[in-house]
DNA sequence: ACCTGAACACCGTTCAAGT
DNA sequence: ACCTGAACACCGTTCAAGT
């Protein structure tokens, strides 16, 4: 079957697929990152993704050799989205901005976060995003054994909080209010004190917002930084 | 419906599936979660459970709603092995250890990390560990919002850590050091000098263990959290 | 009340075959 | 070089049926 489809060809070649684009790698990426987005990553399977483009999903293992390389390339894409920090900046402004910047990449593609930690092999934005940082706080002044206890703790801090905030069920807005008004009213008072204490007095507030703890925490840490690195750099002078 | 049940009963009731403990909810979610360890939790599929416990995959449903539920179940089976904050210690003492049971579960059990974030329903344990850890803060003297930004700052800081931690291909260890060998003769040191000095010189030192980082930001963290505390009582006393 | 068998609508991936 | 169709070995979940 299918030698029917033989007979003439014209001189000059048909596009194959008509006003579309030839599949390439990166069209698979990027086709694949909005698909989690709009849909959700659990849905994102290869049978759709090769809806998506027109294709088959056997004709996406041309341009990605399975699954979990795709999901790798897509998480090394993202890293791309991030902005560097810049080095004629302080490292603390420079870092304020870069860990501001990963906390929007990951609020607009929340399924990333959870797919990090098993995305083993980094790629080359990965690398770069990671080199740039290491630099910042190398060229800050930091001693290579506070670099690496730095960038240990901002990145678990950053990466961390945008899981909390994704693990919340309220965060802000009407309708979030309204949900945390119900679980207020389905929570044991007797059983859980503080957390209705929390709940009532505090992000029942108008003008409540989990979102801006983040600028808490990240000014916390990134003072303390400064603090060690400091309290070390006196002891060596 | 059920009143077929009725009926004589015998005196003494036979064992229905003998030398086998009839299936429940709690066993369910504990063979669940020994899988997912032995064997990642990609590889938990409700026939694979069923298998186990020597029951077909749709008597499952019978004990969980559906897969979403039993995954929610384990999630809330581990925050009850952390070890709670105890009242009688000073709030950082208490959630130092917590912190620090919180880190071991979850190296217990790779898999939780990146469940949590869409385990959105927490369960009665889970409850029970976040009513605690607010109530260490409160009465260790921290003010209510002061306890949300604490709150917020020190539980990304630890379950970021234990994300980071995962992320990483080299921890500890010989395997490890003879695999950051190898990384690092493939690492481009024009590209990416700050990653590579940090390789070379820092993580293939001879007693390196990345593990170590968790205690220098966990104390950096609390600390600061201590100042932040001790600064807004003095400003309101 | 709890368990099962068959079925449905999906998966990721291989392989040989097409152009 | 790239794409496809058929097939394999799986999924989660439903439903009617059994005891």
């Amino acid at each position: 079957m299918g030698s029917e489809e033989r007979g003439e060809m014209p001189a000059r070649r048909v596009q194959r697929t008509e006003g579309r684009e030839r599949l390439n790698r990166a069209r698979v990426l990027e086709t694949a990152i909005r698909l989690a987005d709009e849909d959700g990553i659990e849905k994102l399977s290869m049978r759709r993704l090769g809806d998506e483009l027109g294709v088959e999903a056997m004709s996406l293992y041309n341009h990605v050799s399975n699954k979990e390389d795709l999901l790798n390339g897509m998480i090394d894409a993202l890293y791309g989205e991030i902005d560097l920090p810049v080095h004629d900046e302080s490292w603390k402004t420079a870092l304020r901005k870069r860990s501001v910047s990963v906390r929007a990449v990951l609020l607009r593609h929340p399924w990333a976060n959870g797919l990090m930690d098993s995305a083993t092999h980094a790629g080359p934005s990965t690398m770069r995003h990671h080199d740039r940082v290491l630099g910042t706080f190398r060229n800050g002044g930091f001693s290579l054994a506070m670099t690496a206890h730095a960038f240990s703790a901002l990145d678990s801090y950053v990466y961390g909080f945008a899981k909390q905030e994704k693990a919340l069920p309220f965060d802000s807005g009407e309708e979030a209010a309204a949900m945390a008004h119900v679980m207020l009213g389905q929570l044991p008072a007797g059983e859980y004190p503080y957390l209705h204490e929390l709940m009532a007095k505090h992000v029942l507030r108008p003008g409540y917002s989990y979102a801006e703890e983040f600028a808490f925490g990240l000014e916390l840490v990134l003072d303390a930084l400064e603090r060690a690195k400091d309290s070390t750099a006196e002891g060596k002078a």
